[in-house]
DNA sequence: TGACGTCACTCGTGCTTACGAGTTGAGAGT
DNA sequence: ACTCTCAACTCGTAAGCACGAGTGACGTCA
């Protein structure tokens, strides 16, 4: 019947043609997969072969594996939440897009140093002493998650006493340093990677799926860094959204009201 | 020696003591592993057990194996090119971040259809007839490369005779839109994935990486979907960056000689 | 000294066998 | 008619064997 006629070794074979069979909808989303058994029949090769193949398309993403029961179609993971990152010039904002969003658990406030990565972003070295405050946030809606951490260098907490107290939002944070004085700018660095094994298992995230990281990084005057926020979401679960809306105005009125 | 005592079965035992090791400094970034045979001994399983561990570990993209060499462990992989995605007001254009970089082929103009996907993003019926350009781009520096596509409704491509032209740059489109008189605003969303198989081999990209996939939404007055951009990049070679820069208007002056 | 070939070592692939464990449904028993 | 048991299905894991193929070092020969 089956007998297979493509380049490369023999389990790469058996995953094009089941991958085909999923592109050309003869498995569509959703649907069992023959079983490792009938596809052994059905290309004439032993079971590790098959087993390989199979996995294979389990660490593309394609098909989810149930022990028992058989192997699925995975439905395409279009992004269903998207968190609005939209830069508004009102009142010198920034909505992090996660403010409808709940806390799972209460922050947690850690001294922490400055990594190879954290540390030129916000113009110290690697190694320094700052403020980590992490947080689990969920969406009410869908329950999707997202990790959030604030790094905050000690010259930046010690200027805005409202950062003593760690429950302040990510929102309020602008707000308040807008207040101490700080005519703010940003920059936002977006990023993808496969997930650590922590992060897989806070942020629920499927085999072979990659995460998105956001980095904000508030400059003050003088281009000098003030506060970092990173933010962790399953990519397969949502999208980050840019826009320009509002009015904008040049100077960045700050309010005192905040 | 090391016989393993961890939760799971034996092949995640194995790929946990070498994921520790890895990320205990024992085997650093560009190291090579100890053979299958030497694993073997050590942990004293069998080789498919060593070579699931490996593979598994492969598949997490922590290490890169080569046939006839050995197994060396990836070093993270930090995004080293930044594309700059700034929104700027000044004369109503955006710039892609890709002006720099080199065509490695001729564009492909093509005459497709609406997905599922851009449909709705355009305010189309899903298969309604569109043009789409197709560019792969690479970076004179580095030669990272990036599949970039533009997908015009035929009411915008009748409506700019520019559009006519396929060589056109995805810059001078928003300049040529700008020029037929619209008044443009922008809405970017940003998603990752695993890319596909093609997807792979143009854009080059390792195992287990993902894509970074932006798309970029031209609206026009009365909220008319102009023209969409999507552009598609190695996740573990670059990243996105988005910030606020020069004056900004409100009004955003149309300038005729573009 | 240089070029070449061999050989040892590496991973790549494939088959067979065996058993464990989760899931489901059919059939026997009540 | 209902319930429970068990058999038959599913995938998960592990071992052993065999051979192919890429790589590099070493020794031999010209």
């Amino acid at each position: 019947m089956g007998e297979i006629q493509r380049p490369g070794a023999l389990y790469q074979q058996v995953a094009a043609e089941i991958r085909s069979g999923i592109a050309a909808g003869e498995y569509p989303p959703g649907a069992l997969l023959p079983s490792e058994a009938q596809l052994m029949e059905r290309y004439q090769v032993s079971r590790p072969t098959v087993r390989k193949a199979v996995d294979r398309l389990r660490s593309e993403g394609l098909i989810d594996v149930v022990h028992g029961k058989g192997s699925f179609v995975r439905s395409i993971p279009t992004p269903s939440v998207t968190i609005d990152r939209t830069i508004t010039r009102e009142g010198d904002t920034f909505r992090t897009g996660l403010s409808d969003w709940a806390e799972v658990e209460p922050p947690t406030v850690t001294r922490g140093h400055t990594t190879a990565t954290t540390g030129p972003l916000l113009g110290l070295e690697e190694g320094e002493a700052v403020f980590l405050v992490d947080r689990l946030l969920a969406d009410p809606t869908t329950g999707t998650r997202a990790m959030h951490r604030m790094v905050i260098p000690l010259a930046t907490a010690a200027e805005v006493e409202e950062l003593e107290n760690p429950d302040i939002s990510p929102d309020q944070v602008y707000a308040a340093l807008a207040k101490a004085g700080h005519h703010l700018t940003w920059r936002e660095t977006v990023s993808a990677r496969m997930p650590l094994p922590d992060e897989r298992a806070a942020l629920d995230i499927p085999e072979a799926m990659p995460v998105l990281s956001a980095a904000h990084i508030a400059t003050g005057d003088n281009d000098r860094p003030l506060i970092l926020e990173r933010m962790l979401t399953s990519a397969s679960r949502t999208q980050l959204s840019y826009a320009i809306t509002g009015p904008l105005s040049t100077s960045g009125a700050v309010p005192n009201d905040a």
